[in-house]
DNA sequence: CAGGTGACTCTAC
DNA sequence: GGTAGAGCCACCT
């Protein structure tokens, strides 16, 4: 893995987000190795058209939904994370309620350093 | 080359 | 808890 493009790392990252978990545009453009490409994520996911990418498990670094409440897109994402598990309250990721399934925090899970 | 824009982030008030 | 300003990078006009 010496480089491929930067787009594919970054994709690869949000492949790698865990089911029921979620990464800040930030997070995922460190661990894709482009550390202050946060906005390049942001227009990679916009550009991106591939179904099977979990997309909407990337957030802003406040926990919100990058995009403005009662938009296509922020239904479409708030709807899927509810379907794994996520509670998303006012447009925003809930990491204290869990849904009330006692699933693992993800605060602690993803968005706080990276595991080595 | 200069200026504007955006699914971003940080710091300060 | 919020808003405002500046910094940031890639792309477009």
């Amino acid at each position: 893995m010496v480089d491929k493009s930067s787009a594919e790392r970054i994709l690869a990252a949000v492949r790698a987000i865990p089911r029921g978990q979620v990464a800040a545009y930030g997070e995922v453009a460190h661990r894709a190795g482009l550390p202050g490409r946060a906005r390049l994520v942001a227009r990679l996911l916009s550009e991106n058209t591939d179904p099977g990418l979990p997309w909407h498990r990337v957030l802003r670094a406040d926990g919100r939904i990058a995009m403005p409440l009662g938009s296509e897109g922020f239904r479409e994402q708030s709807r899927r994370l509810r379907g794994e598990g996520v509670a998303v309250v006012n447009g925003r990721v809930d990491k204290s309620t869990h849904g009330g399934k006692g699933l693992p925090g993800i605060d602690e899970q993803l968005w706080g350093p990276p595991p080595g």
